[in-house]
DNA sequence: CGCTAGGCGCTATAACTTCTAACGGCCGCA
DNA sequence: TGCGGCCGTTAGAAGTTATAGCGCCTAGCG
């Protein structure tokens, strides 16, 4: 789980109180995300049930801005941290999948802060496209112990001239395209399962992700249809 | 463009200015979305560039949440009138696909309105769901003339017994698993595009998308990689 | 042509939000 | 044991959504 923060971690006692409180307020951040939107967050509905006042809270956070930072942060590192321990009983794209998609439904609003609509002004600090290249990473491992030595594509030839997102990594060119794919299919099914556009429509979306799934691992084909 | 809003034909001279300053009140919302976000949309800065002051804008929408469901229902209106302007040129998915890549990055905003993160409490009017189903029906037809005789997947043969969503629709398993990728595959990159979440990595996102169409489009086969 | 009812926009107000400023008390460290 | 710094407080400014009630102006009817 990898629950260890770098925010928990404390030598004197007051940095220590200052980690737990700030953590007891990501939490409550958490639960009113869940319940009314990431736009909805209220600091003072927060302090609130915290039983202290409105103003206290930016001892801990600058703003809203940096909490909703903090949150974002929190969930990248979160998705890569299970990522990575899928990865690590095996690098299995199958298990890396389900790892995935066990993340997003258990906690859908996560997922959002990770995948969601970006909000203009915002822009993400550095270490999350850390975390990000961290993900990509562990996608191209599984991905180039699965197509060692299959034959480029012909998109795979460009990823293989323009591949700044895999700098040192070396994935062969079928490997970078299989990588990409997984990322962008599997979220296009979990982004849509998860803000509902699924429901009244009759399938299984667990079978249909397994469907895609299958297109990703498949040896060489596999259609859609 | 199909610009023949609902609200904009009117008979009394009264209901033809309402329709206008509705109009003009979406469009200047439109704008401030595009720059600050759907989340900070305020009433009271686009009272302020219409030169009149804050609860008149109540005489034409009950609140915010109703502003931005009539901006969604619009974004969606828009999204099927583009996909159908499409399909009447020809039933050929790469024509949708494209059709629909252009209509996406035209407006990335107006895209996460349709497909963004979903706020909790936010029901989507029947009529939203009556444009889906109408997104769905040109994406079946398109899939149906493709593989009007291929075989059913395993997954095609579910959603064959799962139909819901294609009730009254004449696309046989195979066309129905087709236009389910079509769909998720297609938002999963564009959506990612939109997000950001390519910038930096260095390859082509437009050659990318091509690359997945061709995957959807592909006779049988075609690999991820 | 004139009169009236209703739509329209206004100001005032309430309740809410984020966030800054200044004050007091407690806690931990030396 | 002292004292510096962190913490939480209240007060307040500026912003938001949304309601209430007032007048004007106009469209439409007699």
């Amino acid at each position: 789980m990898a629950r260890a923060d770098a925010d928990t971690q404390a030598s004197t006692p007051r940095e220590r109180y200052r980690a737990q409180v700030r953590e007891e307020i990501k939490e409550r951040a958490r639960e009113q995300i869940a319940t009314a939107g990431a736009s909805a967050l209220s600091l003072n509905a927060i302090a609130k049930q915290l039983g202290m006042s409105g103003p206290a809270l930016y001892r801990y956070f600058a703003g809203r801005d940096e909490l909703i930072t903090a949150l974002v942060r929190d969930a990248y590192r979160s998705l890569a941290d299970t990522l990575g321990a899928a990865a690590a009983a095996g690098p299995d794209p199958a298990r890396l999948a389900h790892a995935l998609r066990d993340w997003a439904l258990s906690d859908p609003h996560r997922y959002f802060l990770v995948y969601g609509t970006p909000i203009p002004g915002y822009h993400a600090p550095e270490d999350t496209t850390a975390i990000a290249d961290e993900v990509m990473t562990v996608l191209l491992d599984a991905c180039t112990t699965l197509d060692a030595d299959r034959p480029a594509t012909p998109f795979g030839t460009h990823l293989q001239e323009h591949r700044t997102w895999a700098e040192g990594h070396p994935a062969p060119p079928a490997a970078l395209h299989r990588a990409l794919a997984f990322w962008t299919r599997l979220h296009g099914v979990l982004s849509l399962e998860l803000a509902g556009h699924f429901t009244g429509m009759g399938f299984d979306p667990a079978r249909y992700f397994a469907a895609e799934l299958e297109s990703l691992t498949a040896p060489l084909s596999e259609p859609p249809a």
